[in-house]
DNA sequence: TTGTAGGCGTTATCAT
DNA sequence: ATGATAACGCCTACAA
């Protein structure tokens, strides 16, 4: 591979002459410009960024570490985050963390010493040593999703009031015995969407004995189980609340095994959407987060750090979500 | 932030000997040993690969170029890649190209000067300007999905077998007026699929009249459009063969819009499936392409042309697809 | 407008 | 078992 060294002595110049015709920096007259592309040219030359990220301390390039890119939620969130970053020049390296701090935590090490110019996290548990370390590095961090208690950048739904809005439609449907299948106690956002639930059916006074909330995985055999649970209760709630996708998949099939249908017999909702593309007949009610938009306002927020635009005081971006009321959900029998 | 520098003088030591504990190479007293390690966790010394791979000439960092993230098919095929990079200590980058050779070109351009240790690629065109490129760089190449004319080794489902079953699959139902709603003409994949059709409906002596092909964008709107271009022929086609998944829902929402009812009156199959998870109730009979296989074994094979496993001749892996019986394909009505 | 010198952080080569 | 030297390819001073 030719270095500029080839280049310069191709065309009588100095390395640091093909360098300035290179990135349009400094004087150079026509006359050696040309000549200086015409060598590239025959040369075949190819910059060497690695060498020039060695000395410029800047690799143009960026972390997105999320939990799994095969949730459609995260799918898009990439999406937005990819577009954005391509936008301003930057290179974007996965990774998947499937929720293990282990995983996690070796990928940031590993992207650290990789020297990339910010990370944009999704952290697999709220006490996050890798956020401390992203932190301790000096790297510029944006948190994305679930909250952490350090000081960082946050850009996440409003799970809270995403799940209030969910809950009311519930009961302005006549539902009383709504039960809320939660994700993990420990992920910020399923305590959130709980905390909404909760706002709605309080301000409805709905008597804690009606109210049931059940943990389990962010995944379809989570809500399964969770389901599976819930319908030996007596009496058996006249609604479900999923506090996502893939929790709401699983709960549908439980209850269809059971024999129930829905909506004639259960409501069914869900916090996130799934994406109208992958559905023949859009049918369930939710609560969608606005996924681009987190993938892009959290890259954008990031390169505002890079380029020191950003406010040096920690900011949380809240993004609303946005009720969808399809079939899933009906009326509630008297 | 501390260099290697830093922990040598702090440990008395010369660089290359924290090289050496760093790398585990070459031979470190015990002593020396552990007095390096002791710096280094004092001082917090994260090693620099970007200078690392200035001298290695080795990233550990491949590209993974493709045309959308947010088709479930490409999601599960990037998870492939990235578990199957993961495991031998390779980051991935993404790039998504929407089908564009400009986006494509350039993000090859920057890859190659990032120095990537290779590429999987699914071109946007098969006349590829970026598998030239990157071939004269010398740096190793695995295409995915579609055939290009350069000698590459090339990575992707066997369509035209996928597509004759899915049609014999048709056939024995009774069905003989089945239309084919392919991809773009100069797409490989559509080409293939279309292939597979004629030769199941010429195995089955289906006479040309019986026949119906037509090209549309590998797209939700590219199926809605052929599909209503075709509900006018008479006598109508009894079933519909949709060369992707986005074509069949799009080519479902053109029938129940003009009151036809899958399967009842015309049975739709699809080349592609929609992932499981998505679907609240799987419906549609598919020839499933293995997405996360192709991905891993795209990756596995790009290793091994960096380790000098592959065998210098360029070679072709076909993944077989899987026939899929569910509820939108049914006997034909005599 | 062009060039010289030196260093970014690491490691291969060759001593000791 | 440890170290000195040089080089990877580029670019920021600072001259000329």
């Amino acid at each position: 591979m030719p270095t500029i060294k080839d280049v310069a002595k191709g065309a009588g110049v100095a390395p640091i002459t093909v360098s300035r015709v290179i990135n349009n920096s400094g004087y150079v007259s026509d006359a050696i410009r040309h000549r200086v592309e015409d060598v590239i040219e025959e040369l075949g030359y190819v910059p060497n960024r690695v060498a020039r990220s060695l000395r410029s301390k800047q690799t143009h390039t960026l972390a997105l570490v999320l939990t799994d890119i095969t949730n459609p939620f995260w799918t898009t969130v990439a999406r937005g985050v990819e577009d954005a970053a391509s936008e301003d020049g930057f290179s974007v390296i996965l990774c998947n963390t499937d929720e293990s701090e282990v995983k996690e935590h070796h990928y940031v090490r590993v992207l650290l010493q990789k020297q990339v110019d910010g990370f944009l996290l999704v952290p697999a548990h709220s006490a996050s040593r890798s956020v401390t370390l992203i932190q301790k590095q000096q790297v510029p961090l944006v948190v994305m999703d679930r909250t952490v208690p350090a000081a960082v950048d946050i850009v996440r739904s409003d799970s809270e009031g995403g799940a209030y809005q969910l809950a009311r439609h519930l009961l302005d449907l006549g539902h009383r015995r709504i039960a809320m299948l939660s994700g993990p106690p420990e992920v910020s956002t399923a305590q959130d969407r709980v905390a909404g639930y909760h706002r709605a059916l309080t301000e409805a006074e709905v008597p804690d004995a009606d109210r049931t909330v059940v943990y389990g995985a962010f995944t379809e055999s989570g809500g399964y189980g969770m389901a599976q649970a819930l319908l030996t209760a007596f009496p058996r709630p006249t609604a479900f609340f999923a506090a996502n996708n893939f929790i709401a998949i699983g709960a549908f099939r439980a209850l269809r095994e059971i024999g129930l249908r829905v909506p004639e017999d259960v409501s069914l909702v869900a916090f996130d959407d799934i994406p109208a593309a992958f559905a023949l007949e859009p049918f369930l009610t939710v609560s969608a987060q606005r996924a681009y938009e987190m993938g892009q306002t959290a890259l954008r927020l990031l390169l505002q750090h890079l380029t020191g635009e950003a406010s040096l005081g920690h900011q949380e971006i809240l993004l609303p979500t946005d009720l969808i009321v399809r079939r899933s959900s009906q009326q509630a029998r008297a």
